[in-house]
DNA sequence: GGTGCGATTGCA
DNA sequence: GCAATCGCACCA
């Protein structure tokens, strides 16, 4: 079997979400729907991690809603923004540490989809709440090795849509494919 | 039980 | 530039 649809274990995710969020780029997204596989390389992500970042859900401390980001890494956590997007997140590291990584775009996974963009991702790959909690190494969806982007084509830049959050949103916790065309956010932002 | 708002997107 | 649309955190 080929390296790239090797599936990424538990181990992949239990840990730091800095060590794992330039991983994540160039994985394959893998999303069982009826009798198909949706697939689609990982092009950005952001990292989530701990109660003192003022744009982590998991700010205020531990609630209903984001439980899923406590846990131990291996899940995904799922939430509705908006009322009218949703969005994926893998979890990262051990229990009790809340760390969570956006996952902001994909490469289309059917021919005229677009998964630039978080709301638009969750869209393209069928991923609505029903997914929150659900295990990354089961058979709803999960994550293959696919072609992991070498370092030198990995970027780092300030989070996107989180101007609110002080000093916390200067910080370079986006990570992105340098000059993948799947890329959301301003141009600006795309390097 | 009431209120305010968001890790976004698409359209005017 | 702004409406859409709703779960939920938080306060009373």
């Amino acid at each position: 079997m080929n390296e790239a649809r090797r599936r990424l274990t538990l181990g992949f995710y239990r840990r730091p979400s800095l060590e794992v969020a330039p991983d994540l780029l160039g994985r394959e997204l893998c999303r069982s729907v009826g009798r198909e596989v949706l697939r689609g390389r990982i092009a950005e992500v952001e990292v989530y991690d701990g109660t003192r970042d003022r744009a982590s859900h998991a700010f205020p401390g531990r609630t209903r809603r984001n439980a899923p980001m406590f846990a131990r890494g291996g899940i995904a956590y799922v939430y509705l923004i908006y009322g009218v997007h949703h969005c994926l997140n893998v979890v990262t590291a051990e229990e009790g540490h809340p760390a969570a990584i956006l996952i902001r775009a994909a490469e289309a996974p059917v021919d005229g989809a677009n998964a630039a963009g978080p709301g638009r991702l969750t869209r393209a790959f069928s991923i609505d709440r029903e997914l929150d909690g659900e295990s990354l190494v089961g058979s709803r969806i999960w994550l293959e090795a696919g072609s992991p982007a070498p370092a030198s084509r990995i970027r780092r830049t300030a989070r996107i849509g989180i101007d609110y959050a002080g000093a916390w949103a200067r910080r370079r916790l986006r990570f992105v494919i340098a000059g993948h065309p799947d890329l959301s956010g301003p141009r600006s932002m795309n390097v």
